[in-house]
DNA sequence: CACAAAGTTCGACGATCGTCGTATGATGCC
DNA sequence: GGCATCATACGACGATCGTCGAACTTTGTG
């Protein structure tokens, strides 16, 4: 029921990184972090197949970018700012901002 | 002679970012972040092969984190602050601070 | 109960990655 | 020139990655 979620102090970098260094994950995080109301799996990355949804869900939260939780038959999902700015401040903000020019 | 140095407005954050995940090369960033002298090549990761250093090295370079040139026999390498912080603000800053917090 | 909807699990696949050793170049010094 | 030093190029290897489809589970609804 529960899913696996790295402590706040436990985030380690590298899998941090390369868990944005993907284009397909950093453009879910970077949905996750414009509107701050959790969102079901499914609206995420129309393009791609369910189970590689599932595959990039799994690699952001065992990184510990995510929370996600179980509503029903959705899957909800959360972006883990506050832990994420805790132990890497402003890594988030750059990255997102960076993003955000991208997509202008 | 010269090598391929991405322009500072080319530089694309899944591929900085992919650079910096691989813990080695996070370490070489540091490394240079510190000194901020440029330094020969096989001053770096003194545990791991030459020719696995040459290939982080252009990783790093081809990501438009460092840049490199000849001197002599040895190659020296500089970190691009200056172009990753303008085209990435405060990403540079907040990796290499939570690297530092992980050497202590 | 039967069915639909949302995710997961389980291989599978080609691609990329990190690492290595060996061979090869380029440069400086005796 | 001969030799040492520093780095690159070229496979090669096992491991991981991103992607998929098919089968399955879980949950809600008729």
């Amino acid at each position: 029921m529960s899913f696996e979620h790295p402590d706040r102090n436990s985030l380690d970098i590298s899998a941090v990184l390369h868990a944005l260094s993907d284009p397909q994950r950093l453009g879910m995080v970077a949905e996750l972090a414009m509107s701050d109301e959790p969102r079901p799996c499914g609206s995420f990355a129309p393009g791609i197949s369910k189970s590689t949804r599932t595959h990039h869900f799994r690699v952001l939260r065992e990184a510990g970018l995510i929370e996600q939780w179980k509503e029903g038959t959705c899957k909800m999902s959360r972006l883990r700012r506050e832990d994420v700015d805790a132990r890497f401040p402003g890594l988030l903000d750059s990255v997102l901002s960076s993003q955000a020019v991208a997509q202008v």
